[in-house]
DNA sequence: GCTTGAAATTTTAAGCTTGAAACAATTAGG
DNA sequence: CCTAATTGTTTCAAGCTTAAAATTTCAAGC
């Protein structure tokens, strides 16, 4: 009995396993996001994006960089920009284009929620030795390559 | 220049590629089931676990498996439901309680979309090798291991 | 039997997310 | 120039998702 498992349905299994990891991890880091400064994870990932791109970015590349819809960009945005967090300026040379910046406010939001969330991210990930998180990047890498 | 990150960086890094991977993966078999079969992941998703326990679940399991919150697993069986793809069946010794199963067209509807589904996990990960394949869940096994 | 607390589910409000449609502005080709 | 196609953004409807509140039922302890 227990005749092994093809490629493909180990390919499935990892993928479930993949998915289950991740959205147990979310949870924790939406959960934290929440209790220790009552926000969310989507205003926390647009508010990093805009954190390493100071300069300001356009609407498309955030919602590239995030991989979400144009439309949801511009519901996260609209958000913090009512909680004057984010700021969107016009462009000049192209009047389609805007960019969005974070303002002081939500510099200095995104800095009190950094390192604890961090640390939330450490404490996950705890279990993975130092060669291992190589191994795994290496892993991640190397799926994130192709146009997938 | 050019410092190393220390661990604490490199496991935020790893989190963030983790994110990426499996957003994309999910946005493609989204859009697989879309064009397809006009579903959603969510809905597969549910389906994939009553077809996994052909016995019938209560909404609490069924939560519990897919991670999500009870309100969400209503919603989704909420609309299988009134597609006729799944079916509730109150539990005589516990009125509180309530299976949750797949009709006959939910199961045939399951099968149609199974096999499609496979395939297109199995392309999203064909980059890596079979023994890569082993090495990711073990990691992934892992991570799954403790309370999270 | 009551009451109190716990458990299973649903409901609700708010926010998230998508894909498609609508709009506005730019670019490219004739 | 003008038109057509393209690009950047928003709007929209529908569905997804969560956390918290409300309901209903069960289980214990008095």
């Amino acid at each position: 009995m227990n005749k092994p498992d093809g490629l493909s349905k180990r390919r499935l299994k990892m993928w479930i396993r993949l998915l289950r990891v991740t959205r147990s991890a979310e949870s924790q880091l939406r959960e934290h996001l929440r209790l220790t400064h009552d926000t969310t994870l989507p205003r926390f990932d647009v508010m990093a994006a805009l954190w390493r791109r100071r300069e300001g970015v356009t609407m498309s590349e955030l919602s590239r960089m995030l991989l979400v819809s144009n439309g949801n960009a511009t519901a996260v945005v609209d958000r913090l920009e009512k909680d004057g967090f984010a700021k969107r300026t016009p462009l000049a040379t192209d009047r389609r284009t805007v960019h969005v910046a974070l303002t002081d406010a939500g510099l200095k939001q995104f800095e009190r929620l950094a390192q604890g969330h961090e640390d939330e991210v450490n404490s996950l990930f705890s279990s993975l030795s130092d060669t291992e998180i190589e191994q795994l990047t290496a892993l991640l890498k190397k799926l994130g390559k192709d146009p997938e």
